[in-house]
RNA sequence: GGGCGGUUAGCUCAGCUGGGAGAGCGCCGGCUCGACAAGCCGGAGGUCACUGGUUCGACCCCAGUACCGCCCACCA
């Protein structure tokens, strides 16, 4: 045997024999209590990234630990098909070769879409089953599946049914590049530096002018009104008034309204409901015409007049020209502001006036609040909770439609009358007319409506499958911060609409991997760290130790030191296990501890797989992976092996050996949800294995020792005042025989210098005197505190007596 | 403009309902002890960001300040 434990080949073989023989399958009619979990979908074009493997490994721990305690276990994988993230990819091949979707047309591209992800799409499921995640693999879903696309025209539908879905021409948040629109929620606000201009629109009547901003002048071909705040003195006689826009010499009313700020630039707002949110509520509030200047494309569009076809960049020089020319251009400061950008291709978005289908999701966001409100959904940390009710609180309109080719098309006919029918499969005819020439709607759903439907729609419904029966609702969701209102939320709406049910109970909002520097981790900024590497160079343990470590509740910096952790932690118990194994013979374990050791170690075991069950069940992953750290090194190693070593090798001793097997089971089963690999491959070691350690069952409570961790204390207390002082202190019995088994051959300070412990316990002394001195503290101090303060000052008096002889 | 979180050892982070400041790594000293040098034993190192308050007692509770990060929002 190697002295050094090599996960390389291990950690394989495991992975091929746990799902090969089937013991990641769920059954659902086998025996135990349902416990399922299902693992938010990854993009089906993507790469496993840090944040996937930290979110994998806390589930597994919860998977295989219920597995272990007899639980019939179901983690669902599968893929979203990420809509606009494919297209993105996609289309970047397009460009590349000189084409693009529309010359491709919608068949061509959908045909190719599918045809590239058979060959490079999917893969993180292998990534996954590197980790060690225990997914039922056998169960991937697809949201693109057939299934899984009438479940969610089932959704629809029946949305539809309830009166909540409508189409409306509103501004959107439109990508130029996706050429399509965008939710709020995906766009993201970064700061730019523009050019704020200062223009006069002269009034109508010839008595003066009023003097507008913007840092977009091209726009003001698409002003229909200037807004004043109603308060604002300067401008309250021009309300009523007409001014003149520029360029287009349009005459355009002076309106009032609460919205504008009368402390910005000029105090006076013009109106573009074509191209700005804010304006197009203000226009609509005050009826106002809707002109669009701006194209899909991003260019200036037919009602620019001689603009037309010019780049927004080019419209606007030429605008700027004119107000000079005209003497309009009263100021042109340099300006930084927050802009929308794509989060997908990053382009800067374009509000704009489009047609889209919505939800109304009023009523919806209720029984999700009540949810949150009376704790039959709880969230981890408890503080994201009111994150997620803030949202639902003020909850807005879903817009669902995207004008994208890949993804479940929205099943809305039109016919020629102008009628639409809305059906889960292609109607024959027009629902009100009869017409049989019917066209679908060309747009596809937001990608996460259907991942809306993710815990149930994956179980089969809306057929009311054994699995669905089975395993809905699910126990756990655990996911990243950054979707709690895109996925969360919306599967809490959904799931108590379609199934009269939360889809989970728990939710874990796990912390945030930023890199070592503190940046986010990104390909782009060349901060990323692939787990593919890590778990190469270190193992998958280990690199699931690590991670656990880093998922405390906060945001954390990768940092390796807790993978090379893990690492350790592996190789320190291949070798405990070796020193146990090569000592074994033809022992067969078995508990018969006699010594204070043995008996200290099984009341350790038991303690810690308590704290165990307390850590995993409130979701503290780095504690629980922390405490058995603590007792495979400190107590299991240090301790237990460095005592029973000395007789390990009598021959005459086989309790001794049957113990330390059977303790080292102990051990393998408290660490396996953490480190499945390692513990599998020594649990295959010991001798008369049956089955595999992933179904082995969880150590069970046992109070028969519970009174030896308090032995064992005292002993510990004893050998380290032994090593600081170097002077014997009184020992006897068991203590005596472990001191000279595990303290003695470790301790090096010869015998005699004993001055430094006896500063330190004269300090505590004095330190215990004052505050027991202290009449305030002796009346109101609670009385066991009082009282374990006397103890300590008798115990620091003994010492010190036993230390100065 | 709102909201949330952070500030603890050189580094990365724990520290639960107030009662002797912790871990891992790093550093220093000592061990060629038959499981493990990817090891073992020992040690140094901290005004718990700052100010004030509550309390017999504050890293912890309260108020405020500074800096860092994230989220939400219609700043032209």
């Amino acid at each position: 045997m190697d002295t050094l434990y090599n996960p390389r080949g291990v950690e394989e073989r495991w992975q091929q024999t746990w799902e090969g023989e089937g013991l990641y399958h769920a059954d659902p009619d086998a025996p135990g209590e349902p416990y399922s979990i299902a693992l938010p979908p990854p993009n089906v074009t993507g790469n496993l990234h840090m944040g996937h493997a930290l979110n994998a490994s806390t589930q597994d721990v919860l998977i295989r630990w219920h597995r272990m305690r007899g639980f019939n276990v179901l983690w669902q994988p599968g893929y979203d098909h990420a809509s606009i993230s494919v297209h993105a990819v996609i289309e970047r091949q397009l460009l590349a070769e000189g084409t693009n979707r529309f010359e491709l047309g919608r068949e061509a591209f959908v045909e190719r879409t599918w045809r590239w992800l058979e060959q490079y799409g999917g893969i993180i499921m292998d990534q996954l089953r590197k980790l060690g995640a225990s997914l039922d693999y056998s169960r991937e879903r697809f949201t693109m599946d057939p299934e899984y696309i009438r479940a969610v025209y089932r959704f629809f539908v029946h949305l539809h049914e309830r009166g909540w879905v409508y189409k409306d021409n509103r501004i959107v948040n439109w990508c130029p590049g996706c050429r399509t629109s965008v939710s709020d929620l995906e766009v993201a606000y970064r700061d730019v530096d523009d050019a704020l201009t200062t223009a006069r629109y002269p009034l109508a009547d010839g008595s003066g002018s009023i003097s507008v901003a913007t840092v977009r002048p091209a726009t003001i071909l698409g002003d229909v009104a200037v807004a004043v705040h109603p308060e604002d003195d300067r401008y309250r006689d021009l309300v009523g008034n007409e001014a003149v826009v520029p360029y287009v010499e349009r005459r355009v009313p002076i309106i009032a309204d609460e919205r504008v700020d009368p402390s910005f630039g000029t105090g006076a707002l013009k109106i573009t409901p074509g191209h700005d949110a804010l304006d197009f509520e203000i226009g609509r509030d005050h009826d106002l015409p809707e002109l669009t200047v701006i194209g899909l494309d991003g260019l200036m569009n037919q009602n620019a007049g001689d603009l037309a076809g010019l780049t927004q960049q080019r419209a606007d020089e030429r605008i700027l020209d004119w107000l000079r020319e005209h003497d309009q251009l009263e100021q042109r400061e340099s300006y930084r502001h927050s802009v929308g950008h794509c989060d997908r291709s990053k382009d800067r978005i374009e509000p704009l006036i489009t047609e889209q289908w919505y939800v109304d999701m009023t009523e919806l966001a209720k029984p999700a609040i009540d949810a949150i409100r009376n704790g039959s959904v709880k969230f981890t940390p408890s503080n994201q909770a009111t994150v997620a009710l803030d949202w639902l609180e003020n909850i807005r309109p879903w817009n669902v439609s995207r004008q994208l080719w890949w993804g479940q098309r929205i099943p809305a006919w039109y016919c020629p009358n102008g009628h639409t029918t809305i059906a889960e499969t292609e109607p024959e005819a027009c629902a009100e007319c009869g017409s049989t020439e019917l066209t679908q709607d060309e747009d596809v759903f937001d990608t996460w409506f259907s991942s809306a439907l993710w815990p149930f729609a994956t179980l089969g419904w809306p057929e009311q499958t054994r699995e669905y029966e089975v395993y809905y609702p699910t126990d756990v969701l655990s996911t990243a911060r950054d979707i709690i209102f895109l996925w969360v939320a919306r599967m809490m709406m959904v799931g108590q609409e379609l199934t009269a049910s939360m889809p989970f109970h728990d939710v874990i909002i796990h912390s945030l991997v930023l890199a070592p520097d503190g940046r986010r981790m990104s390909k782009s900024l060349g901060t990323g760290i692939e787990p593919d590497e890590v778990i190469e160079e270190h193992g998958a343990d280990a690199t699931r130790y690590g991670l656990l470590k880093m998922s405390s509740t906060q945001d954390v910096r990768f940092s390796p030191g807790f993978i090379e952790e893990g690492r350790k932690l592996a190789n320190k118990l291949w070798n405990v296990a070796r020193l146990i194994l090569t000592n074994a013979g033809d022992t067969r374990p078995a508990l018969e501890p006699r010594d204070l050791e043995e008996r200290w170690i099984l009341a350790r075991l038991d303690a810690t797989r308590a704290q165990l069950e307390e850590h995993w069940d409130r979701f503290e992953f780095a504690a629980g992976a922390n405490a058995l750290y603590h007792l495979t090194f400190d107590d299991f190693c240090d301790w237990y092996a460095e005592a029973i070593k000395p007789r390990l090798q009598d021959p005459e001793d086989v309790a001794v050996r049957g113990t330390a097997l059977a303790t080292l089971e102990r051990l393998l089963a408290l660490l396996h949800p953490v480190m499945p690999h390692v513990t599998e491959e020594i649990w295959s070691q010991l001798p008369d294995r049956e089955a595999r350690l992933i179904v082995a069952p969880w150590p069970q409570p046992d109070g028969r020792f519970a009174g030896d961790l308090h032995a064992l204390d005292r002993v510990q207390e004893t050998a380290a005042l032994f090593r600081r002082s170097g002077v014997a202190a009184n020992l006897d019995g068991d203590e005596r025989r472990i001191f000279e088994a595990v303290v003695k051959p470790q301790r090096v300070k010869a015998d005699g210098d004993a001055g430094a412990e006896i500063e330190r316990l004269r300090r505590e002394i004095a330190r215990a005197e004052g505050m027991l001195g202290n009449e305030r503290f002796v009346e109101r101090a609670p009385a066991d505190v009082v009282e374990a303060e006397r103890e300590k000052l008798a115990r620091y008096r003994r010492e010190l007596e036993a230390l100065s002889g």
